[in-house]
DNA sequence: GCGAAAGATAGGATATAATCCTATTTAGGA
DNA sequence: TCCTAAATAGGATTATATCCTATCTTTCGC
């Protein structure tokens, strides 16, 4: 906690109790929690704190890079009809997704840590990053 | 397109016209479309399909294996405090999903295919399936 | 081919998740 | 202590996904 605080400190954050009450929350399991949970739980401790404040700064502690999403941020569902063996390379920025194959990774065994918790049927690699085009954006705004 | 028409005769889900311009739409594009997307497209050839029809069908093509969903099926944004190098085991029942580490996979390089998309960032692998849990619960019901 | 039964669809209603708006409060620097 | 910018609460709103049910279509046995 004492990092954490630090970390909004460097990066002009301010030290609300909510922001330390959020982040204590969520730093405090492994189950990767939504949203709702996280504001249920910390409800107990600050009965008045409202839902919008939970997803405030959990957005914000992500664009900081304090917290990660699991899966994709704020996306709507996306299919995919090619079923071959494939990895994804997802966008941060605008979201675009596109599969690549990789000789290197076509064999990767099912990790037995992973074994461990349940029965695995698929695998693949998700790679984020700033796709081509984003980049170009960026390059030319600068 | 042939084989889909079989697939679904093998697995006695009726074929209907419906169905079949769905799965085309989804099968003719890399883009990994979202359904609101789809339904758009589809219905320049089916102007009175409804939007619940598209999300039945991907759904339900999902349940058959035939389609799959990017990331996580129909679930909250959830976060994970863990900045640390992990991946995921994400159980496609229940949605629990489990940290686990790897020393095989501690030093995988970002494969090239994937730079060619764009800048990579993060990576981590997702390996989906049925957690113990539900496993067992599975056992003691057959 | 024909008719019955199960399955699928359309379209409106509904539920749920996430975000927006704004008056008020709070943190942190001078 | 005071001031300013940032943050919050709580209600309103939007957007996403699902449900409901009357109607229609596919498929299968004849």
């Amino acid at each position: 906690m004492h990092a954490f605080r630090q970390a909004c400190v460097d990066r002009g954050v301010k030290v609300t109790h909510q922001r330390l009450e959020i982040f204590r929350e969520l730093a405090s399991t492994e189950e990767h929690p939504d949203v709702e949970t996280v504001h249920r739980r910390v409800r107990e401790r600050i009965p008045t704190i409202s839902p919008d404040t939970v997803y405030r700064n959990l957005k914000m502690l992500v664009e900081h890079g304090l917290v990660s999403v699991v899966g994709m941020s704020h996306e709507r569902l996306r299919f995919d009809a090619n079923m071959g063996p494939h990895h994804h390379f997802v966008c941060v920025r605008c979201g675009l997704i596109r599969d690549f194959r990789s000789p290197h990774l076509e064999n990767v065994e099912f990790p037995e840590e992973a074994e461990a918790l349940g029965e695995p049927v698929s695998l693949h690699l998700e790679v984020k990053g700033v796709c081509a085009q984003c980049r170009s954006v960026e390059d030319s705004r600068s």
